[in-house]
DNA sequence: ATAAAGTTTCAATATTTTCTGAAAGTTTAA
DNA sequence: TTAAACTTTCAGAAAATATTGAAACTTTAT
C-alpha cells in the first residue's frame, strides 16, 4: 500500500506528535493512516506502508486496542484481520480524553486522597497538605465537569463552546434569577 | 534539605506522572518540590533533596522556566538564586494548559490548515481530506474555547463547572428563548 | 492429523532520552 | 583585575524505550 504525498506529511506529524500525545511513533503513524483510510487495513499493509516490521504492527494495533481506537474486521474467505479507527472524529476525541484521564488524571487524585487523610505533623506539611489539597480540589473539579460534558451530545456540546464568553451572561442571569432565594 | 515522608511519595509521584503530562522525572520531581515548599529553594538544595547532580537541576530550572512556571528570587548579601513555583493552583493549571496548547495543538492545527488549502485529486484523498477537515474543526472549536474559559475568573469557572449538566437545562432556555427570533 | 495462513511474543539490538560532572561562563565585591 | 561564588553548557555515559525478526503460537480447511 503506497501513501499519497499529503497523507505522508500527515501520518509522518501525528508520530511526531504521538508521543507527545500519550503513545509512541508508530502507534501515532499506524493510529494516523487508520483515521484517514476509508477501507479497514491489513497488518501487513500497515508495515509496507510505513515501512516498519510485521512485530512491530502488531504491538502498536495492541495498544491501540487499549485505548480502545481500532477494531478488526474479516472479510469472508479471507483469515487475514483488517483493521480500521473506530466511530467519528468526536467519539475518538472522548476516547482519547477518558483513557489519558484514567491513565494521568486517577492515579494522582487517588495518591492525593491518601495523603490528604493524615493529619499535618509541622508548619510546613501544612503548607504542603494544603497545596495537595488545592491540586485534588482542582483536578476533582475539573475530572467531574468533563464527566458531565462527555454526556452531552455532540449537538449540544458544539452548542455550548460556541457560546464562547456567552457563557458568562448566563451565568449572571442565572445568579440573578435565583438569588432572591437564597438572600 | 531533606524532604518527609509523605511529601516524598507527592514528589516521587510528580515524577514518574511528569513524563506523561510533557516533561521528564527530574523535571516533574523539581517542579513537585516546588510548588509544596514554601519558602524558595536554591539549585543546591534541590540537587541533594532528589539526589541529582547540580546540571541536571540547571537543566530542570530552565525547562521549568521555558513553562513558565517557576520564579527567580534573591536574598540581599547572598548570590546564590532561589527558586519557587509560581502562582496559586489555578494558575499554574493555567499556565499548563496553555504551553501545552502551544507544544501538542498548535503545530497540528497549522499542519491541516496547510493540507486542507489544496483539493483532493481522488475519492480516497477525498476521504482522508474530510477527516482532516473533522480533526481541524474540533481541534479549533475545543482550542477557542479554552481561550474563552481563561477569560473567565477562577469564580466564575468555579460556578460553571459546579452546575455541571445544568448546563444542557440553560442551553434549551436559551434555544427557547430566542427560538421565535429565527423561525 | 497436518499444513497453510495468519498473529503474537520476546530476546537481542538500535535508537532516543536523560543524567553526570568537569570545564567554561558570569557576576559581584574588594 | 582578580578571585570567589555562583550558574550554565555539553560531551560522554547510563538508562529507558522502541524495533526487529525468528520462533512459538493459533486458527481454519482439508
Amino acid at each position: 500500500m503506497e501513501i499519497s504525498e499529503k497523507n505522508q506529511s500527515f501520518v509522518y506529524h501525528f508520530g511526531e506528535m504521538g508521543s507527545k500525545w500519550g503513545f509512541n511513533r508508530t502507534v501515532g503513524q499506524i493510529y494516523a493512516l487508520l483515521v484517514i483510510t476509508d477501507k479497514p487495513i491489513t497488518a501487513n499493509e500497515l508495515a509496507s506502508a510505513l515501512s516498519i516490521s510485521r512485530g512491530n504492527v502488531s504491538m502498536g494495533i495492541k495498544e491501540l486496542q487499549s485505548w480502545q481506537l481500532v477494531h478488526v474486521s474479516h472479510i469472508p474467505g479471507d483469515r487475514k484481520e483488517y483493521y480500521h479507527a473506530i466511530g467519528s472524529v468526536m467519539e475518538m476525541a472522548n476516547t482519547v480524553f477518558e483513557e489519558r484521564r484514567k491513565r494521568e488524571v486517577d492515579p494522582t487524585l487517588s495518591l492525593l486522597r491518601n495523603l490528604l487523610l493524615e493529619s499535618p505533623t509541622s508548619d510546613s506539611e501544612k503548607y504542603a497538605q494544603q497545596r495537595m489539597q488545592d491540586i485534588h480540589d482542582l483536578l476533582e473539579m475539573i475530572t467531574n465537569w468533563a464527566a458531565e460534558l462527555q454526556k452531552l451530545s455532540p449537538e449540544q456540546l458544539s452548542t455550548l463552546m460556541k457560546l464562547g464568553t456567552g457563557v458568562t451572561k448566563m451565568l449572571s442571569v442565572k445568579k440573578n434569577l435565583f438569588s432572591k432565594n437564597k438572600d
